[in-house]
DNA sequence: CACGGCTGCCAC
DNA sequence: AAACGTGGCAGCCGTG
């Protein structure tokens, strides 16, 4: 049973129960402030099935769910599902793709939920009939010869609305974070906590060193372009500020400077300004944003939740008498690979612990080195340096899966849309890109512009090259999580997500369980399985060749210890 | 003074 | 090993 959660004025809210049909069979209004009871009765009645909840926006509507202590099992989020449906090139031929844009192609921002009915004029969105279009979209989903592909199309929808409720879930239960712990890994390499303006002990004795080897007193270390003319002054050969180019140069101004930035930016990236904002009650809530990147990861807006340094991660240690499950799929984008190309070498590598391994158990490399960047090579275009080198070797060994990103990449120079395994589309390329193309074409085009615009077809297919595995590991992804919910909501009684085992911090294809520590080996058991299921769930029985969706679990105090 | 582009570095 | 995919974010710096 579907139930629609559809805003009726401002503080009332009516609540739909729709058939398989499209049909309203049944339908109730209350205040907005009595819907986690109801949605409570609802999720707790043993006698119906659970209901999938149908809400404009999980964002807006599940959290004030979560503060009453009230879960849902399922949810259809309109919003992030009208976005793929717009986009695939499985409804591409549909009118839900043809129509002009509405409300529901807007992005969603943070205000909504108090705009919804302020903004003038009053945006009045239906979810019941964006349902029922969205519904015909699906069952109209087809292939490129004209088969149905609602199936894959629907596992997307319900893959990507499972993420969604996972990721309100966990800003609401928050990172488990020991501010002390963080404030004595900063001391203990930065220093004690200055006052405002001044910088800690520690980092300015790196700079009295940095400006003692280069004999140059007065610049700002922080300043890209002072820092430059100063270390041309002493004589350095560097035409930039990067770390990487400046490991380059032999000179006893190098070590201490390579060291202040690295102090400098895990002061100003990860300092005590960023514990203050980020971290209360024992917990780093980040805000997550289900498909926030186009290929379908999750992006995040605010706390850095996608580049927590491994510096500070000693912070994130569990509630006393619970643990970590740290669990982390191996190679995974390489497997991905494997199965949605059908390469049955590729996959048979895949059945190993380590694939990077199998590639060199099979004789298609010599190292691990090799197989790894050969792999990383094909999926991201790569050309130069060892990439450039290991990939003849690839196009011999796994010719069919190489064959797939080499189409991929060829279709995106072209201009054309390139897409996932479940049918997530890549977007097309912009005004601007479309501009060079033809500019490039015409008579009188000069070699310059013809350069370049080859240039931005190459890299459009780098783009979508590295589009179809990226979005389509991230749809694996999000099913593990899905599968990996549920399974952890049958071990918590009740509806407070934190009173059980529970998911505490995603990252791409990576995740960490906050569980009580007596549940732990239970928990490690059921990631496994979910990994193993999430295979099966995109590519079948067989799992895309008998690739093995291989997971590193450690069950772990602190997030330092992991991996 | 707000804002956006740029640089550089963090994560996968 | 090299500068090849996706992002977020802090600070600098020029512009209006």
């Amino acid at each position: 049973m579907h139930v629609v959660v559809v805003p009726a004025a401002p503080d009332r809210v009516q609540v739909l129960d729709v058939d398989d049909d499209d049909a309203v069979v049944a339908k109730v209004e209350l205040d907005t402030a009595d819907l986690p009871g109801l949605v409570n009765a609802r999720e707790a009645a043993v006698d119906a099935p659970a209901p999938r909840w149908v809400w404009p926006d999980t964002a807006t509507w599940y959290p004030a769910l979560l503060a009453a202590q009230v879960a849902v099992a399922r949810c259809w989020d309109l919003r992030l599902c009208h976005a793929i449906l717009r986009a695939s090139a499985l409804t591409a031929r549909t009118t839900f793709a043809s129509v002009p844009p509405s409300a529901w192609d807007q992005p969603r921002t943070q205000t909504d939920s108090d705009r919804l009915f302020d903004l003038d004029p009053p945006v009045r969105l239906d979810p019941l009939e964006e349902l029922r279009r969205q519904r015909r979209a699906l069952a109209a989903a087809a292939g490129p010869g004209g088969e149905s592909e609602s199936g894959r199309l629907g596992l997307l929808l319900a893959a990507e609305s499972a993420g969604a409720l996972v990721a309100a879930e966990m800003t609401h239960s928050g990172v488990p974070w020991d501010a002390a712990e963080h404030d004595r890994i900063l001391a203990a390499v930065l220093g004690k906590r200055p006052v405002p303006g001044y910088r800690p002990a520690l980092l300015e004795a790196k700079l009295t060193q940095l400006r003692a080897a280069l004999g140059v007193g007065d610049f700002n270390p922080d300043s890209p372009g002072e820092l430059l003319k100063a270390l041309r002054l002493a004589g350095l050969p560097a035409t930039s500020t990067r770390s990487w180019e400046l490991r380059e140069i032999d000179h006893p101004a190098i070590a201490p400077l390579l060291e202040y930035k690295k102090l400098s930016r895990l002061l100003t990236a990860n300092g005590w300004h960023w514990l203050d904002t980020w971290v209360a009650g024992g917990r780093f809530r980040p805000v997550y944003v289900p498909g926030g990147v186009v290929t379908g990861r999750w992006a995040s807006d605010g706390g850095g939740a996608l580049q927590l340094p491994h510096q500070v991660r000693g912070a994130v240690r569990a509630d006393p008498g619970w643990t970590l499950v740290v669990a982390d799929a191996a190679q995974l984008e390489p497997r991905i690979l494997a199965a949605m190309s059908g390469d049955l070498a590729m996959a048979r590598a895949g059945q190993a612990t380590d694939m990077y391994e199998g590639m060199v158990a099979a004789g298609a490399v010599e190292t691990r080195e090799q197989a790894k960047y050969g792999m990383l090579g094909a999926m991201y275009g790569g050309t130069q340096g060892e990439s450039g080198r290991m990939l003849p070797r690839m196009i011999k060994a796994y010719p069919q899966a190489l064959a797939l990103v080499e189409h991929a990449a060829r279709a995106g120079e072209r201009g054309e849309v390139v897409s996932t395994w479940l049918g997530r589309s890549s977007p097309r390329p912009g005004d601007d890109w479309r501009l060079a193309q033809s500019e490039a074409s015409d008579e009188g085009a000069t070699g310059v512009e013809q350069e370049r615009a080859r240039s931005l077809a190459r890299g459009w297919g780098r783009f979508t090259r590295n589009f179809i595995v990226q979005g389509t590991a991230a749809e694996w992804a999000l099913c593990w999580m899905a599968l990996l919910r549920l399974r952890l909501r049958d071990l918590t009684p009740g509806g407070d997500v934190t009173a059980g085992p529970h998911l505490a911090f995603f990252l791409h294809d990576e995740v960490m369980v906050h569980t009580p520590v007596h549940l732990a080996e239970q928990v490690a058991e059921i990631v496994r399985e979910c990994a193993t299921e999430a295979g099966r769930l995109l590519f079948g029985p067989a799992g895309g060749g008998g690739v093995e969706f291989q997971v590193s679990v450690a069950v772990v105090d602190s997030y330092a210890e992991a991996k």
